[in-house]
DNA sequence: ATTAGCACTCGGAAAGAAAGAGTGCTAGCA
DNA sequence: TGCTAGCACTCTTTCTTTCCGAGTGCTAAT
């Protein structure tokens, strides 16, 4: 299943003139390419179109990739592109400002990744699941408690309960040891309604106090694995051709800017060498990208966590340059977050180290 | 300048007529509604049209509203529409689950706005500007310090200094002192160049300093003026057919997109007496809304602080419904965010009141 | 003041024609 | 056997042309 020098070389130029005109291609244009022929060209097209790497729209229309040809491209034949220094300086610039709260770091990263691609763009950092470590119950008067929860992540939640009805400090105690005992060292995914139900047979008179309790201890672990992700330039997608008609871009525009769809499309066990993962129109899972075309890339955040950031795209979408980018970008948050060593160009001025800042109340 | 009453009716009508269909409307269409001939509504039009209120595409089309039409049909003609049971209820209910985070609650209520009306939505809350009470300088060795900066909202910023020369403790001290007199008490838009200049003749052997420490505040404090703004729903100005050119949706979606530019457009002066505000066509300051029209609704956020939520759309836009809704929500915002008082029909369960969660490393 | 009637004006849809790009195939050439 | 030149054919795109109808403005009658 190998193909000739010549049917890689075509297959190549076709992909790449279709990536850059958006124009089925001809035979004619390519024979200067190749350098033979165009009716040698055909000869071969024909056969890269039975072989199913080409297809043609119409009869009397040049050739388009079909998605196994750009998935022969992607893997074989294109080649690694290299950034200009002006791309990489920007990058750098960008980087280089880094933000305190991942929030808004990542919203940044997807605009910096949107932007050096031209293309919609997400980033964002996957955190471990979390636990709570220990409860705390603080009794406060006869109408009030205030539950205090720390996570395995060392983040510390709170929330003052008020009640329509009286408890005894003792029963505070219980609901203590109570959830000390069945809710620490669980992630939320673990919490089941079996466990819930049994701790409240447990509970005694204070039942009606853990469904309240668990919700809240359900809420922080939730909002503590809830991945932050930032995303930008959907709208970038009507530049492209394909995205002419409102009702696709529509489509396609909705599910990107749901964050959690995105997130459900990482990659379970992991990307390719070079920290790069392409998916190609049908390969895709999700039915609103099956016309699509999503390159992702992950990078090391630090504490064990993993990031990823990622574009969306036509089919025809400029694999190589997007590859090469996120590449660099990726491995500049790498540096950033896990602190590998200091980035290459960054502009090191009179600051040479600075701390997070910390943010809290006074 | 009063219309006459019938007039009034005929211009209702294509308004609302044009609103619903966004085709013009021609004299035939409103001879039922009106209850007279077709030959009278078209003299009508005709005065309508010459005193500005109505247009004509072309000259055998309906008429269309001119942005006068509009703004008369806005302040005089149209009527107060109510919610329906439905949609209050859904109003409440996402508005019950309040976060803790004002970032993530701007951007559930952007969510909740553009899923309500259908157009593109913002929410934003401005914080008033802050400044440094006071720094301190805490030396850590001859080419370390760290600067705290404690602001007038009580947040605390620090920033972890290492230098490529080394310094005293007098310096640092000398610095301290100069930052808390020529630094604090004033906002960033107060802090000129001059004023860094002559802190810097005034600094002696530090004056390098001066720069950094001063870079850092700025953007202390312009990152604690920055308001917190959610965005959603940007790609439903493709359902609308004046947005079906994607380079007009492109172009305005990107205005949307860049929460900056939203925020210039906030009302210097106030809002409407009922809290709503209508800015129609032309009447917009931004040249990207000179076609599109922006329904805008404030809060009160508590705090003294002001939040405004709005939504952008065609000049055909459905004004009444809209207001209606943005003066729900941003009602319901104000119950929760300055607590005058539990809002009509939230669910209050067990948990009556709940204090904000904090959070903090540990 | 209102209405019926009528000629007129455009924009938009439909239909037709021409242009152009590209193919597949056949036949000839190294 | 592999390549190339030539040619008839296909099919989309684009440009005209035509036609239709909705809607108007005006005039005359009620």
């Amino acid at each position: 299943m190998d193909l000739s020098d010549r049917k890689k070389r075509i297959l190549t130029a076709v992909v790449e003139g279709y990536i850059a005109t958006a124009e089925p291609v001809g035979s004619k244009h390519l024979a200067e390419q190749i350098g033979c022929s165009s009716a040698t060209i055909r000869n071969e097209m024909s056969e890269l179109t039975t072989m199913g790497y080409l297809e043609q729209p119409h009869t009397s229309a040049g050739r388009v990739p079909s998605p196994a040809g750009y998935r022969l491209y992607v893997n074989e034949l294109m080649e690694k592109q290299k950034l200009t220094e002006a791309e990489t300086a920007a990058i750098n610039e960008k980087l280089a400002r880094k933000d305190e709260q991942i929030e808004k770091l990542m919203a940044e990263v997807g605009q910096l990744t949107s932007s050096m691609t031209q293309y919609p763009a997400y980033a964002l950092t996957m955190k471990p699941p979390v636990a709570v470590k220990r409860f705390d119950f603080i009794y406060v008067d006869q109408n009030t408690f205030i539950v205090v929860a720390l996570l395995t992540d060392n983040m510390v939640k709170n929330k003052l309960i008020h009640l329509p009805f009286s408890v005894h400090q003792e029963q505070i105690t219980t609901l203590s040891a109570l959830f000390n005992a069945n809710f620490t060292g669980v992630t939320d995914r673990e919490i089941t309604e079996s466990i819930i139900r049994s701790t409240e047979r447990a509970a005694g008179d204070t039942y009606g106090l853990v469904a309240v309790v668990a919700s809240f201890t359900m809420e922080c672990l939730a909002a503590a694995r809830t991945a932050p992700v930032g995303i930008a330039g959907a709208s970038r997608l009507l530049n492209q051709p394909e995205y002419r008609d409102p009702d696709k871009a529509h489509a396609l525009m909705n599910f990107i800017a749901d964050g959690s769809r995105l997130v459900d499309d990482l990659p379970p066990a992991g990307m390719g060498a070079d920290g790069i993962r392409v998916t190609i129109g049908p390969e895709n899972l999700a039915e609103e990208l099956k016309d699509s075309s999503v390159v992702m890339a992950s990078y090391d955040a630090g504490d064990g966590m993993r990031g990823y950031i990622g574009v969306v795209g036509p089919t025809r979408m400029d694999y190589s340059g997007v590859a090469a980018k996120l590449s660099y970008i990726a491995a500049g948050l790498s540096r950033l977050l896990a602190g590998t060593d200091a980035p290459a160009g960054l502009d090191n001025k009179l600051v040479l180290k600075e701390s997070e800042h910390h943010e809290q109340e006074g």
